[in-house]
DNA sequence: GATGAATGAGGCTTCATTCAT
DNA sequence: CATGAATGAAGCCTCATTCAT
């Protein structure tokens, strides 16, 4: 996972992931298909401790808006404590693979039940979210989470509580009608 | 510049770039370096057509307001002119050279005179954007825009310009105080 | 030994053919020495079963003819009903060992006696066959089995009673004064 | 060609193959798309040779005996002068693509006219050959030399002329009715 | 005696770059 | 100045064999 967060699919050669794994190159082979198959199957776990991450505390029951300031918030913490997974999945997500999922998920096949989806669309039926479709929507709450983190971890801000807190606001304002 | 944009960096062997262009691969060395010398070439080439793209009809005499709704419109239909150009600039953005470069647009470093920079700039200052770093407003404004125009692209989305003027004023939303 | 029939010494990994056999790869290795090693012996049982097969009901007192006709029928019978034992053989025939051992057959080294040496050394004795060295009758004799065997398998001619018949009574004319 | 004629398509590396050749591993890939390529490739070029030898002299006019006579007896000796080019058909013979080549022959595809063809064809019709497919008189025919020629190459009979006039008189007589 | 995970040498292929023509 | 054949390092993957359990 470091590897291919630092330097990519390509810059991370399956004999130096063998090395930092500490196995030699063929062991890999017993556990992963191939290099893609790696990669997916990182990515997945990956996913699901996010997920987890974002399950525990979550205010099921509190209004929409502090549901939502409360999963922006945990992304954005997860994230400055795993920097690496955030790069990581910067990488997948415009893969050939992760933009597969992504389809997958948008488009019906329900997969699991998925707290972000359900969470926006409560808000448009609700009428507390804009009328827009639930991927722009998407669009407008995290597109911003992404390049913040992205300037975060490059260096060029640096995000303490209060700045996570007023960035959450300011997601929330693009999202809310 | 097609060939990166649709298969990436390490999807575009020389040669088969050198045949597009209708040269022979050795050519390619007489007026670039190396490949990365002519990834960040084209590079610059681009973002010099967006400026210009950008510039013209930039109404510089409207309020603010009005200046980022125009902006960000037609950032929007630029690449949905030029999808080509979005994904090749995406790619970018992640490399090495592209994060040296936003650095040192940010960090003092004038480069050139900026409009965006400048808008932001005075939004800031004239307390009718959020108080938030300058680098915070753009990823607030643009972070939708990236997402947006991939999901585009991918076929997730049609923005119309219905759709665009709507995600426009929520991109505004985001950031005006 | 199906596997090695069918794929070959290189289509075939160890691995593979533990599986086959319900064992684990390591155990091969407590019974055969090396990959060779299991090739080769495999070779040497499928061999005494079709001696085996060929002596049973071997008429010992007819004429040469008759003798090799019934050799000759119940070879290409044999074959036809394990065909894989012929694509095994026909692997090993020109494998260095397969070599060895034939060489070792023809050049005095008695081994055990052989029926098949016996018959056509008779037949050059008694001026019923060509005056021809056996190793030259052998390959008039058994070189159209082989490639008619090999046509049969992948199916470019069906061998029936009466056309084994024919083809029998062909390669006696080959052989024959 | 050397190569895979003394040690088979998997003892023979494409890094040793480049060696031979006197150049580097990567250019052979300009030449050829891959090993397999590469190899069904040399034998179409040699399988022409063949031919060339074959119809040089070929005497269209004499009787389908002598004609058959001469057809093996200059099979026999290209093969004496060039060993290699035997070990390399031979193992083409089997491979799947050699089968392939084989089954497009002899159904129907014409592809080009042979005279090998041809004159078995000619032998049924003129009730000359005995009554049996083409097929399994080309076995009758060919099969025994193969078998006798790898006979001579590892040593187990010398070939001289008075040993090749014998041999195709046998053969001769395996197919004549 | 059996297991099967681990090993790592070795095979095929790609591709950025060079350089003689 | 353009060409494009040649280069060879480097990447992914396979598989015979070993050895701790």
């Amino acid at each position: 996972m470091e590897l291919i967060a630092e330097r990519g699919f390509h810059g991370a050669p399956m004999a130096e992931i063998a090395d930092k794994a500490s196995v030699a190159a063929g062991t890999i082979y017993r556990y992963f298909e191939n290099k893609e198959t790696l990669i997916n199957e990182i990515y997945r776990e990956m996913e699901d401790e996010i997920r987890s991450a974002l399950l525990k505390d979550y205010p099921v029951d509190l209004p929409i808006r502090e549901r939502f300031l409360f999963m922006v918030g945990e992304i954005i913490r997860y994230f400055i404590r795993n920097p690496l997974h955030f790069r990581y999945m910067e990488q997948h997500y415009n893969s050939p693979y992760g933009i597969l999922m992504r389809r997958n998920r948008l488009m019906g096949k329900p997969g699991r039940e998925d707290i972000v989806m359900e969470l926006f669309e409560d808000g448009v039926l609700s009428l507390i979210m804009k009328d827009l479709p639930v991927v722009v929507l998407l669009s407008l709450a995290f597109g911003p989470i992404i390049s913040v983190m992205r300037d975060h971890i490059i260096g060029l801000v640096t995000l303490d509580e209060p700045m996570i807190g007023r960035i959450s606001e300011a997601c929330w304002d693009a999202i809310k009608r």
